[in-house]
DNA sequence: AGCGCTATAATTGTATACAATTATGCTAAG
DNA sequence: CTTAGCATAATTGTATACAATTATAGCGCT
């Protein structure tokens, strides 16, 4: 079954944009013009114009009267976001607990064993592989509460962290700790218990928090 | 000080869509053609696309491949809602009473007070004047509290509610409830006492879950 | 009458053209 | 040398043109 529209120029323009803000290429206050991003990507104004609209809904830019300006994220913001889902993914996986059907159940299963042959096959967590595995984890789970609510502002936030997470490489032994968080809340997903599950999950991002400070980010 | 950027056209559009979708002119699972809206609004296609593309971000449309399909809000969405404003806000206004200025407070109140005027002279709260004027004062709480992930998610979300919320008009006893409501919110902040801030939020979450429940949404 | 094929409609994605506003830099005058 | 003013650059917002894909309807053939 083929998916059912290509992807746009528009679509690859915002990643590309997104990766660009992210390495630093371009920086904090920074203004971005259309016709200079036009002519440096060699397309139309019309995708650019597309992407940094997105990016301008998603607080990535800043609309600033004359052109789009940078917006960064401190470590204030991340520790923010942190708490933002340590009041929200206790519920979340509470009703996920209730709610994940064996397909999904499954689904999480590989992705986590995935995550855990690429880090021992790799000794760390900064491929796109892993951390592409570990948006998916999350997002799964977050699909499987089955409350557009709690889905839509936790899929949102993990996206703007994994996107602002810096692109340092980690330990393996950080990466393999936040595999096994990620093990720990299948288990409990599995046995559908609701307590067990919001337990793991706190832990998981508590414990993410932990390796932020200590200037590791990893996942979570 | 003038305002440093007109109203653009694709600004009037994107306001008229969503007033339209919510009027129940487009229904949920129909389908905007760019080109029939532009020859509907007399403009051309690209500020149509610009309001379509804001939309989409907002879930209020959803991309099928071929044209834009309206999506619409159950009940049961609307309570998951309050239910992650139940997580956060109580947060945010604990951290809105420590960190909340004199001239924040200063606005809030006269928000509120105005409100209360507004409602007094017109008996319920179905006027344009004090649903915006509710928007306004949650909107500064959330401000107020200095962090923008509870910033952009809470703002986020009210907004959505505020969109979505029936065209019904209310009692005026409720709006007055309402309105007692946002008063205490405001004397707890100016104490700045963050535990009775909290409280007060929390109240005014549950009983506009309440009114809602009972089919006269009013605010909150 | 039914079915298939083709031509045309509709629709989106992208590029370009045009208008209006605003910054910027250069020139000329004091 | 400095400053005021004007012309030109740059920039966004909007409209239109063009390309490519896909649905649809009509027509002819069996």
């Amino acid at each position: 079954m083929k998916e059912h529209r290509n992807i746009s120029i528009a679509d690859q323009i915002f990643d590309q944009l997104e990766r660009d803000i992210l390495s630093g290429k371009y920086r904090r206050g920074e203004v971005l013009s259309e016709l200079r991003l036009a002519k440096e990507l060699d397309v139309s104004r019309t995708p650019i114009r597309e992407a940094l609209l997105r990016l301008e809904q998603e607080n990535v830019l800043k609309e600033t009267g004359r052109g789009m300006e940078v917006i960064g994220i401190s470590t204030e913001d991340m520790l923010d976001l942190y708490d933002v889902r340590l009041h929200l993914e206790g519920e979340a996986a509470k009703r996920a607990a209730l709610n994940i059907t064996d397909e999904q159940l499954a689904e999480l299963l590989e992705l986590a064993e995935l995550q855990r042959f690429y880090i021992n096959k790799q000794g760390n967590s900064s491929s796109e592989h892993t951390k592409n595995l570990d948006s998916q984890f999350h997002e799964l789970l977050y699909r499987s509460c089955g409350s557009k609510a709690y889905m839509d502002v936790l899929i949102r936030i993990h996206k703007k962290m994994t996107k602002f997470r810096m692109a340092s490489v980690s330990k393996q032994s950080r990466a393999m700790q936040s595999n096994d968080e990620h093990m720990a809340i299948y288990q409990a997903l599995a046995a559908h218990d609701p307590e067990a599950a919001e337990e793991a999950v706190l832990l998981h991002i508590r414990n993410a928090m932990d390796r932020m400070e200590h200037m590791e980010p990893v996942d979570a």
